[in-house]
DNA sequence: TTGAAACCCATAAAATACCATGTTATACCA
DNA sequence: TGGTATAACATGGTATTTTATGGGTTTCAA
């Protein structure tokens, strides 16, 4: 039984005509050991999808009702647009989920996907728009290497 | 029962074709301790492959898991780089890992392999490489030695 | 009845578990 | 202390399982 649950690595799979996709076989692994599901919407920041497990936007919920003074206006009104667009998705005997129309067209995903891992999230890119989005960050981090950089290392 | 966990020590093992690679046994037996497994990934500032126990990524995770920080701008960068880019290694009955093709060229690893201790994590170094940043290192600190000798005696 | 969604089956390729062996390190005993 | 038996380890090879992915069939609702 493991102690951890991390959605890590990058990995590309194929998108069909009828838009289903692999979720990742590591993805599959932790959804399956939590018994819960994937939830997916459209990420508010970037032309990608972000997908978690129903949990954690369940703890979202749980912390907006207990503390609302712990978040603004704004922040509060970004939560509701993730709920208004949250959606369900549950992977066949194969290991497959089938997108919509409206989250393939938000990432401009046609026949492939990058799953790229966050954590306690992923999110799923175009495989040209991720390319881009990767060397950005890559040079944004490296940018603010003295401050950011002592944040993985740190105990 | 042991009270502390140090990767420590260097060692060298092979690589064989399919990017197999012994994990040290004192590196194996701390793992089996803790019930983890280790994660890899690409050094963000030397040219190896870096690991660790996955809870010191999970801890990485939590920090960053509450809802104040859920859309951090920042974060959401370093979340994506560093798990996008690790991955998890379970190791077979013989102790092996199997290193993919990505980190192995980014430390110009082909048929050989050094595992250098670091204490709470672990670098993964092409033999060369290794030797001549090790020479660096040991340079910098006796440059440096003034200031550094006089640390272990402060009170 | 027509389109979309869920389900089932088949297969090639890739990942992983298993087995065997030479070598090195460790424990044991004279 | 020296020598031998034993266990652990690294490493090569092989077998088995898992995974991704394409195609078809059934089901259900519009």
């Amino acid at each position: 039984m493991r102690k951890t649950f991390l959605f890590m690595d990058t990995i590309t799979n194929k998108v069909d005509a009828k838009g289903r996709v692999s979720l990742p076989s590591d993805y599959r692994a932790i959804v399956k050991e939590l018994s819960t599901e994937i939830v997916c919407y459209r990420s508010l920041t970037s032309p990608c999808v972000e997908g978690c497990p129903e949990e954690l936007l369940d703890k979202l919920a749980t912390d907006m009702e207990t503390s609302m003074d712990f978040f603004s206006q704004s922040q509060d009104d970004l939560t509701n647009l993730i709920f208004g667009d949250a959606k369900r998705f549950t992977f066949d005997s194969t290991g497959r989920i089938v997108l919509t129309e409206k989250l393939l067209k938000h990432a401009q995903i046609t026949d492939t996907a990058v799953f790229v891992g966050k954590g306690r999230k992923f999110q799923i890119w175009n495989p040209e728009n991720w390319e881009k989005e990767e060397a950005r960050i890559r040079a944004e981090v490296m940018k603010n290497r003295p401050s950011l950089m002592r944040r993985p290392e740190a105990e």
